[in-house]
DNA sequence: CTGAAAGCGCTAACAC
DNA sequence: GTGTTAGCGCTTTCAG
């Protein structure tokens, strides 16, 4: 059986195709009677509405709108910072009834999803340094939020003060008295499919000279380190920067071990996010250091995550919902403005120090 | 400045439209020197790569699988048992560069996402008894997996043992001694826009006729409360049976406040799902009633939740990545099947009762 | 290896 | 109110 396109229904009535268009979009451009006739006649013969794919086609709009996410989609519904992030956007999205397309950076079988995937715009939120996926998306022209990259002049983008937050979490435990700190980042590497390069910049370990390593991050991290740093140095503090090049929960432990198992160990770790501040309370228990009674530790997120271990985390809260909403609400403005874009809204949302068990002052 | 499309390219290098599709998708089609000029010559005017729409049009795929979720779509980024889902849905779909939609069941502004989005197929995760947006998917003639829902002879279905993991979730408080039974069911009304109607089985409150209120819930609902129902008649026990109208913790709680406020209060209840058994937990201790000691609570899915209250939740362990690997694999099958529908796929994963702090013997 | 013809299914913009 | 014309941007034949 032929499938059943407007023109089988407007055979069967005997009316242009036009007018059976007619009745599914703009029913008060024709009769009633003749809107009534053609539906049911639609229905007897099962017709499906009008197909979405020919009619995003012809209206230049697919009525979906993508984010794009790491290589590893799942990581969207795993952790605590992305699905409230991609909830407020589900929010924000329902009442214009648009739907949600996740794409992941890395396609499979010649599929690159931010190529080839009909959206209206995107949300570029991807943890992966590879611009393949960013370039193509650039190229297509389409409207696009920048979130938690570094700004761009011709992109909306939305972030957070990560490099204030950064500083308050140095600032507290230099409060506290702690002079050698230590400072565990995630970065470098985005996937694991990056070629390891021979500048000593990539893999997990203690690095030598991490500011020079950090130009190559993801904008984020680079900015939580130079915070730190930045603080650190200003007070004359030791920083001995580590860094975990994989995610999980091990790498991070396997990680804060080696730090803290040096001869002259940091008395306070500062963490690039909570995922690996729960790793390094792991190690301390493990080595039996008691937290935060010999370490303190401080996250960075307030990962729902950070409530949820003995002692709680100390962390720098961002507020992800309100990051998911500030982006999904620019897309949508960019979506409505069509070409004329007036101007680059960049959204920059505070960071607050949370302070909790997991720091404390420096043992005499 | 017009757009740049194929015949751009064409007319610039002076070849047919059809050679440069051609050194896009079939790169073997043409010399090595002619693809090379070709794709030096898009690149300089920005071209953008075959447009997603157009190809969909003409191929008859969009590369991407669409989930239908309830109304409100942040549900899945929310709950701990969607989020696994769709993290096992997301890892399937991975090696297949197939992209993930997310539909909401309810569109606005006129737009139905199932009808109006273009999608290849459709898993069909919709917690809510509102048919349109079903109807709409099946006539579309598209793939499709029912997840959850009433298995259905012509369309592959994936869900869990709900009956018999409810049958032994009562068989446990059962064993335990108790006599009297709560049951703390959520459901009959799907979303927050269905009329109410005047037959006492709509809004929150005690059931006096369960069973026949059951008869228009959701699948999955009517399964587990026939499973508690079935296992406690057949031992003789009294079954209290309340209903839950509304997502949240609140609503929840106050039902279980009602339930446990009553003059014979029942020393179990076992629950729908591990939300509502977290509601009665936060009404027992309200009400200072002990767990277990004055009352036993049972719970429903394992969600990561039930670890994370005290006592820990004594519950029904269903597989949720299982479930949406299983869901996937069928979809993706399906998609590869086209037309030859040769079987059609009904799984059934096994529940399974996971005893923890929250249930008791009955105290004498 | 390259090109010409023929649509995919639909809808803006007008004409009748 | 209803029909006509003209594509949207691409790819599938099938010639050359």
């Amino acid at each position: 059986m032929a499938r059943v396109t407007l023109q089988t229904i407007a055979d069967e009535v005997g009316v242009s195709r036009m007018t059976v268009s007619n009745a599914f979009n703009k029913p008060d451009q024709l009769s009633a009677a003749m809107r009534a006739t053609i539906l049911e006649t639609a229905d007897r013969l099962g017709y499906t509405g009008p197909d979405p794919t020919a009619r995003a086609l012809v209206r230049g709009s697919s009525g979906a709108v993508g984010v794009l996410l790491t290589d590893d989609l799942a990581y969207g519904f795993r952790d605590g910072v992305a699905t409230e992030f991609l909830a407020a956007v589900a929010d924000a999205l329902a009442p214009t009834g648009l739907a949600l397309t996740l794409l992941s950076s890395q396609g499979r079988e010649g599929v690159v999803p931010a190529r080839d995937v009909a959206v209206d715009g995107v949300l570029f939120f991807a943890c992966t340094l590879d611009p393949t996926a960013r370039e193509w998306l650039s190229r297509r022209g389409l409207p696009m939020v920048l979130v938690d990259q570094e700004p761009d002049d011709a992109l909306p983008s939305v972030g957070i003060d990560d490099y204030g937050g950064a500083r308050a979490a140095a600032e507290h435990v230099l409060a506290l008295g702690h002079r050698r700190v230590g400072v565990l980042v995630f970065g470098g590497a985005g996937g694991d499919d990056v070629d390891d390069v021979d500048d000593g910049a990539e893999g997990s370990g203690r690095l030598t000279d991490p500011r020079a390593a950090a130009a190559g991050w993801k904008y984020v991290a680079e900015r939580r380190l130079s915070g730190f740093l930045d603080a650190l140095e200003a007070a004359g503090a030791e920083a001995v920067v580590h860094r975990v090049a994989e995610h999980g929960d091990q790498p991070a432990t396997d990680e804060a071990r080696a730090m803290l198992s040096a001869p002259d160990r940091p008395t306070a770790v500062l963490c690039y996010s909570d995922v690996l501040a729960v790793g390094v309370l792991h190690a301390a228990a493990d080595l039996g250091i008691d937290v935060p009674g010999d370490l303190s530790v401080v996250g960075f997120d307030d990962n729902p995550l950070a409530t949820r271990v003995r002692p709680e985390l100390t962390t720098v809260r961002q507020d992800s919902y309100g990051k998911g909403t500030a982006a999904a609400q620019a897309l949508i403005s960019a979506l409505g403005a069509g070409e004329e874009t007036t101007s680059v809204p960049r959204v920059v949302l505070p960071t607050q120090l949370v302070v909790r068990g997991s720091t404390g002052p420096l043992e005499a």
